[in-house]
DNA sequence: CAGCCTCGAGTTCT
DNA sequence: CTCGAGGCTG
């Protein structure tokens, strides 16, 4: 035996040696011997060896270089001014109310813009000092981002030292330079080309590709890329003859020391002017060597730039407006029906797969029987496809004139796809459920991962296909049998390890500590959602209370009406959901209990509004979070907000006190805008609940 | 009773 | 994120 071990670990050194060996001779001396496949062997036999024999890796072995996330390996830096985002427009109409606000705000008739495409690239930040080039990189979260000076360095068109014009004095003492890194169409297909020969993975598009070979360790790899470089602004910048009026002068000038400029960017008047600009660079768009998501305004003179100012992330003189979401055809292969945790029926289109905005897209929720209707989509179809709001696929029409003659309508299934109950759509719903309860697996696994997901138990690592497993092979039946499993019985199931196993049994024992509200919402009631969970917990303060309160006593929560009391007590009205309670109590999942407010509700509620909006300009008040936090999760956002008895809500209306927004802030950005609610950003908010923080604890300590 | 505001539920892909 | 529907308010 270990005569044998000993032999394993000559071989092992043999293969340390030529992976070394091939290594240099690749990286130092670029003349590799022997093909990427041989050597990728070499690498993977050791690494096998290393996983059977542990005791036999040696620090200086070169698997022990890898595995190091690339992400890692790139510093970060803090940007001098952040570089942020932009808001954006998609109809003309947002364009219109952006020049109106524009106008407005500075009490102009025609506002003067400098116009230009917006590339579709990656935008970073070149610092120079003294002239010469000592930092880049990319703009990360905004605030902090990724120093890739070497890979920045390797791209031609950035000039390494800067000359100007009037013979060296003018030189900026620091100068922070903006643009877009980019590959040329043409270059991505030459790349993708070559990777198809090497066998190694191509590119979706120009974007990733200039994204993935700027993130390259080796700079050398960056360099056979064949990256562009465009200048499209100034950030912080100290001495130098550099323009102080307009942004088209900025241009010009950033262009006189060389910086490449984009050869279509333009001045114009109004929006009439806009408008006509960005319909000449659509029709442009094709023939223009690089990908373009659409076109930049910015208001021209820098005076009235600063005037204008900041909104949260985003300068209120700029606008990025964008093409419409690309769309695509292809065709409907089939219309399959999945079951939801309630019953409800979905029909999903299942599409031939098809390359739309960013992603291959090859499911499309269609909703329900309706929408099918209202669309007349028909199995067989030639459908046109987009990703709206960039994320989820929809099916936005049929194309009729090619309707093939075989094509088949759609038919809501009498039956179950899963269990075979019937289904019923009563009058007026639009939605078709299935009749089998929990007798129906797929609601059956649905309600146990409701239980286990984040904002109910939180039992993490229980995901779907161990759900599927458990629940197929009559393991679990129930979600009070999750904490029935034994750590054998998981462990004997196929693909699972001793130690995910006991991960599992872990996370599932840890979820018995948890509270009240959080136990009634994973309970998975109809129409009880996190909200009204917690107004129930609030209200009942107990378990056994809520369980006998009857439809009148439980309408006496606010927001629960006659449809939500009758789901709650006709919830506890069936001896099954009775019996599960029990046994989650029996097997020890616990939450402290107290007396509850049940009788005036509002009045309790004001009660603690006026305690807290006293001194805090947070109590009581509605929240809305959007778009990401440079530092923080929304949740995180949302749990420190309700920690000071404020209220974070879904939807920005006029009741809404304070928007929140981070970067790539959608729809809500805009409402806020349009309804005049105060905007904050995420170091606003911590002032703000640091504020309201010292004040509750003076007033408390003074009481 | 109408219209507004919230909440619940369902969904995709990397 | 979006849609539908429940609940509240004027």
């Amino acid at each position: 035996m270990s005569e044998r071990l000993s032999e394993i670990s000559r071989h092992m050194q043999e293969l340390r040696d030529a992976i070394e060996l091939h290594n240099i001779r690749y990286y130092e001396l670029d003349t590799p011997t022997i093909p990427d496949a041989d050597f990728d062997k070499l690498f993977r036999e050791l690494e096998e060896l290393e996983q059977r024999h542990p005791q036999l890796i040696t620090p200086d072995s070169p698997t022990q270089r890898v595995g190091i996330p690339p992400l890692k390996a790139f510093p970060r830096v803090a940007h001098r001014t952040p570089m942020l985002s932009l808001s954006n427009a998609f109809t003309e109409g947002e364009v219109e109310a952006f020049d109106r606000r524009v106008r407005q705000s500075l009490g102009i008739d025609h506002a003067e813009y400098a116009v230009e495409p917006k590339f579709d690239g990656l935008a970073i930040s070149l610092c120079y000092e003294n002239g010469t080039l000592v930092s880049g990189a990319t703009r990360g979260d905004g605030y902090i981002g990724e120093d890739v000076t070497l890979n920045l360095k390797t791209i031609r068109s950035i000039p390494l030292g800067l000359k100007v014009a009037d013979g060296g004095a003018g030189v900026p003492a620091f100068l922070e330079v903006r643009g877009e890194v980019l590959m040329l169409k043409a270059d991505f297909e030459r790349l993708n080309r070559q990777q198809r020969e090497k066998n190694e993975k191509t590119f979706i598009n120009p974007r990733n590709a200039a994204a993935g070979s700027l993130r390259q360790l080796d700079p050398r790899i960056t360099a056979n890329r064949n990256l562009r470089f465009f200048a499209y602004g100034i950030g912080a910048c100290e001495g130098g003859n550099v323009p102080q009026d307009t942004h088209s002068h900025l241009l010009d000038y950033l262009s006189s020391l060389r910086f490449p400029v984009m050869r279509e960017r333009r001045t114009v008047t109004g929006v009439a002017g806009l408008l006509e600009y960005h319909h000449e660079i659509s029709g442009l768009r094709e023939q223009l060597p690089y990908d373009i998501d659409g076109t930049v305004y910015k208001v021209n003179q820098l005076e009235y730039q600063e005037k204008l100012g900041f909104v949260s992330r985003a300068p209120r003189f700029a606008l990025a407006h964008k093409f419409p979401a690309q769309e695509a055809t292809t065709e409907l292969l089939g219309i399959d029906v999945q079951v939801g945790r309630t019953g409800a029926l979905t029909p999903v289109a299942r599409l031939k797969p098809v390359f739309v905005g960013g992603a291959t897209v090859t499911n499309a929720t269609l909703h329900n029987e309706d929408e099918i209707r209202r669309k007349d989509v028909m199995i067989g179809d030639r459908v046109t496809v987009r990703r709206a709001g960039d994320v989820i696929p929809e099916v936005v029409a049929v194309q009729k004139e090619s309707r093939p003659s075989d094509a088949k309508p759609f038919v809501m299934p009498r039956h179950c796809p899963v269990c075979g109950s019937r289904t019923v759509r009563l009058p007026g719903e639009t939605l078709t459920r299935c009749t089998g309860g929990l007798f129906c697996p797929a609601q059956r696994k649905q309600a146990i991962l409701h239980f286990a997901s984040r904002r109910a138990m939180n039992i993490h690592g229980l995901g779907d296909k161990l759900v599927d497993h458990l629940v197929d092979n009559a393991i679990i039946r129930t979600p009070a049998d999750l904490y029935k499993l034994g750590l054998a019985a998981l462990a004997a199931l196929d693909r699972m390890g001793e130690k995910s196993a006991g991960n599992i049994i872990n996370e599932i024992e840890k979820s018995k500590d948890t509270i009240l509200a959080r136990f009634i919402y994973s309970l998975g009631i109809r129409n009880v959602g996190e909200a009204t969970a917690r107004d129930l917990a609030r209200h009942f303060g107990g378990l056994d209370r809520l369980m006998e309160a009857d439809v009148e006593t439980l309408q006496q929560v606010s927001d629960v009406g006659p449809v939500v009391a009758q789901s709650i007590a006709g919830f506890f009205g069936e001896r099954h959901n009775r019996e599960v309670v029990e046994q989650l109590r029996a097997v020890g999942i616990r939450w402290k209990e107290d007396a509850g407010i049940q009788t005036a509700d509002h009045a309790a509620g004001s009660a603690h509004l006026e305690a807290g909006a006293a001194s805090s300009k947070i109590a009581g008040r509605i929240f809305v979070l959007t778009g990401t936090l440079p530092t923080m999760s929304r949740e995180e956002a949302r749990e420190k907000i309700e920690a000071m008895g404020g209220k974070v809500a879904g939807s920005v209306s006029k009741k809404t006190d304070y928007v929140v927004a981070g970067s790539d802030s959608g729809s809500k950005y805009d409402k806020a805008l349009e309804l005049g609610v105060a905007l904050l950003d995420e170091a606003e908010l911590m002032r703000l609940l640091q504020a309201s923080q010292a004040d509750d604890s003076s007033t408390q300590a003074d009481s």
